[in-house]
DNA sequence: ATTAAGGGCTAAATCCTTTTAGCTTTTAAT
DNA sequence: ATTAAAAGCTAAAAGGATTTAGCCCTTAAT
């Protein structure tokens, strides 16, 4: 280790050019003879040679690095990064990690941070609106990758799960049942995580007729706290108990659960409850919680790989809806 | 963004050198006057300089980021990733992320890959022995700081969950209400939290004087299917069915509900379970599981801490025991 | 008038790779 | 015998920052 090419030049007596062309592969064409190239590829190996990875990204203007901008390393976001680390891994880039809390300014300077940190490209969970997203586009000359949340525009790559679809498969089962009075307990409003399952919800509940009241909609927020606080709402502003909830993430169940056992313990022996997010744990709770579970591994799978796309083969960009499992228990 | 060193001198009439020494505060050494300086450093405020990093850690064999190699970005690594990250931006690092799945070979190829390139440090869930980290050791020059799983020895730097007293105490509390006959559900064996909790555990039974039987112990590995395994070996080898059993992990315990869910429903109302790891779902199962919860931020937090002292503040190494806590429910 | 000291700044080297342009020497062709 | 082409290699620049050694000018001291 650390050997640099003028050493492994020295050795091999010839210029630090030479053993530079040979060890890139260009030999041929700068005729390097085929001793010369077997010496230099002898000793490079015999000492384990690397490239200084600054050195070259200084020249190449090329860090073989990607930051992952995320709001959290919870489950999903979790198991995300980990799949897009694998990834990126076997095509020799790494990951630099950073994570938002959910919070847009956090998100700005992370994102100015990482592009000034010479990162090749950026793979976002963003909170920026089309506005924002613009803007930034205009800054920074590397490309961008949505994951998860996107932004609406021909010319942005994303890939998210198909929140719409699965809501609406997951709310439809109920329907299909017979229940009608089903509560929405939403998220950030403005996300597209939120919009589509926003969208998905009322096209069931459209698809049986059955009216979708705004009263029943929350969207309060994605933290425990706002689904516990969306729960209370539902359960002490409305004097009947509610038919069913759908919390559209698996922190907002998690919410709703707390309540539940502070204040409500009896909630499900009247209420059915669907979840947004698959958890292993369900499936030892009683009753059973239908929920949709997203393909994490798919979703990091095509976002490295479009990222990958831009990068070495020139592509332009993409966009993949990943479709999401329905989980019945 | 992207102005260097040169453009701004130029714009400033002075050489870079001189715009060098302003920006990073050697003005008066240098006996640079207070006027050209304030019209540097103005400049270079107005046009939102920032040194390109990749020169500056070429030339300074620094590059202010930290390499994580941790098994799984599951719960528990998931929240210790997110807050070093945290912690190590607000100190300008970045973290590279990389993920073993348990695998030494994995875990080996990341070290050298990280290491070459460039991380001024390595934070690492390791799996390797005292021998194995001796040799890597003599070969890598940058500081190491083992979290999550230590390593004995008085030079190693490491911050862990104080995994033996954790189980003591929580095995305790059944010894305490006369539970005689109690399973160990364990881990990887070499590693030190299988080892420490193993201990407490043993500690516990001891202080009762209940026997340990080696029949009841069994450390196949952390995966789900391991703790499917263990709970199965349990239940089909003895006739009489255990009167409680302790995981060693969240994921041996999912392992465990799978087996009961499909072939023994009525374990629980038999059996005690108890648990190392908390999970916030486990406050809906019934019946409820004692668990103990790792503080995750705490370990993190001091694991860069450490890393910080040796990087900047010429401190050696350190270890820390934190505390885990205990909920009973 | 000469020397010394201090003030104010800079040229050039360095970190390590990649790449362009081009230098020798040999071989082939006219 | 001369010219052209090919073979085999290298010097030097570039990328952007930091740092060492030292230049030049002014002022003070002898």
């Amino acid at each position: 280790m650390s050997l640099s090419l003028e050493e492994l030049a020295l050795k091999a007596d010839v210029s630090k050019t030479t053993v530079s062309l040979v060890l890139n592969g260009k030999s041929s064409i700068y005729r390097i003879s085929k001793e010369t190239e077997n010496r230099i590829l002898k000793i490079a190996k015999d000492h384990n040679y690397k490239p200084n990875s600054i050195a070259r990204a200084l020249r190449l203007n090329k860090s073989l690095t990607i930051g992952l901008i995320i709001p959290y390393l919870n489950r999903h976001f979790g198991r995300v990064a980990e799949v897009i680390e694998q990834n990126a891994r076997e095509l020799g880039y790494q990951i630099i990690i950073a994570v938002t809390q959910d919070c847009l300014n956090t998100e700005h300077d992370l994102i100015e941070n990482l592009y000034e940190r010479n990162v090749d490209g950026l793979i976002l969970a963003t909170m920026m609106n089309r506005d924002q997203f613009n803007d930034l586009s205009s800054k920074i000359k590397i490309p961008i990758v949505l994951v998860d949340r996107r932004i609406d525009g021909d010319d942005i790559a994303w890939v998210v799960s198909d929140d719409e679809q699965g809501t609406y498969e997951l709310v439809s089962v109920l329907c299909q049942e017979g229940v009608k009075d089903i509560y929405f307990v939403g998220g950030i409003e403005k996300l597209s995580t939120s919009i589509d399952r926003l969208n998905g919800f009322k096209k069931a509940l459209l698809d049986k007729a059955v009216e979708c009241k705004l009263s029943k909609i929350q969207q309060i927020g994605y933290a425990v706290t706002d689904g516990y606080e969306m729960t209370k709402n539902i359960i002490e502003r409305f004097s009947k108990t509610p038919e069913a909830i759908f919390t559209s993430a698996i922190t907002l169940l998690e919410g709703l659960l707390q309540y539940a056992k502070e204040n409500k313990p009896d909630l499900f022996s009247h209420t059915r409850v669907i979840t947004y997010d698959d958890h292993p744990m369900l499936d030892y709770l009683q009753p059973p919680i239908f929920s949709v579970r997203q393909n994490a591994e798919e979703i990091a799978k095509k976002s490295f790989e479009i990222m990958h796309g831009i990068l070495e083969k020139n592509r332009s960009f993409a966009q993949e809806l990943i479709k999401p499992e329905l989980i019945l228990r």
